[in-house]
DNA sequence: GCAAAATAGTTGCTATAACAACTATTGCTA
DNA sequence: TAGCAATAGTTGTTATAGCAACTATTTTGC
């Protein structure tokens, strides 16, 4: 392999593009007046889609730390758009769900959402999205999970 | 365009992607007993290409927020591996440099990077290198700056 | 059946991220 | 040249990230 790449930021790339991702849904959110965070609104738009789950499987779905579902959690069930119901016959198991204000935040905030993958992807194909997913994937699955 | 890819977690997968990237590195750099974060490191690492510069100039280099760079260059003051020099003619500037032990500090850990760059690479080409910068430049150019 | 291991989740701590507000200094302009 | 704007950097606050240690349960293995 050449150094070309080996020595190429790469890390340092998608460390920038994902930050100039997320500052601007986190400025349009807040322009808008939509109350949430970016990484809130990812565990909603999952909450929605799952209706029924634990902080585990949201962890998993998520890529995010179970720490960090159980603080994200605590600020979305204070704003009144989660709530938390504890399961019948495993009492270790918290049931996480969206109340009527949560499925509600949903609706509002998704349509901006979708407005602003398409900016984001302006200008690029199906094919690009398909090889920028094959790569991801490639060094994804190369990166070793215990070292 | 088509929906495929408008609802598609492009988002998610970049945040996955860097984090297990990141965890990676840490770890690698925790087992070898590196004392560095992957962050101090990439501050390191610029400090020792440019040998010289500010708090400003390296928050655009590393695409930081110029308060993160305030805050992590004090952790690598305390560290010993940076040092803060008052500019003489403009009193507001401070510039920035690797001491002998954060030369040293560099020296050690770039080759474990470069090991690890090389593991995230296995298996794509130039070509793919190519191709994800691509579209990762013109995903960072379609983001609106000010909205 | 009981002790140990595994599972589910929380809390403490440190680091990074970003906005707002602040000090200090320098440059600009009426 | 006085006052205001711009620049350089720091500090306060809130949020996300992840490790370690903790409680409380449930499952496993002898």
């Amino acid at each position: 392999m050449a150094d070309t790449f080996v020595n190429n930021p790469s890390f340092f790339k998608l460390d920038a593009t994902l930050k100039k991702l997320r500052n601007y849904w986190q400025k349009m959110f807040d322009s808008r007046q939509m109350d949430i965070t970016v990484d809130q609104w990812l565990l909603v738009e999952n909450l929605y889609k799952h209706k029924k789950t634990t902080h585990n499987e949201l962890a998993r779905n998520t890529s995010k730390d179970i720490t960090t579902i159980s603080r994200i959690i605590e600020l979305l069930v204070k704003k009144g758009l989660v709530k938390r119901e504890a399961d019948t016959y495993d009492r270790r198991k918290v049931y996480l769900q969206l109340t009527p204000d949560g499925t509600e935040k949903y609706k509002q905030v998704k349509p901006l959402v979708h407005e602003m993958r398409k900016t984001g992807w302006k200008s690029l194909t199906e094919a690009d999205y398909a090889e920028l997913t094959r790569i991801l994937d490639t060094i994804y699955n190369n990166i070793p999970t215990k070292i």
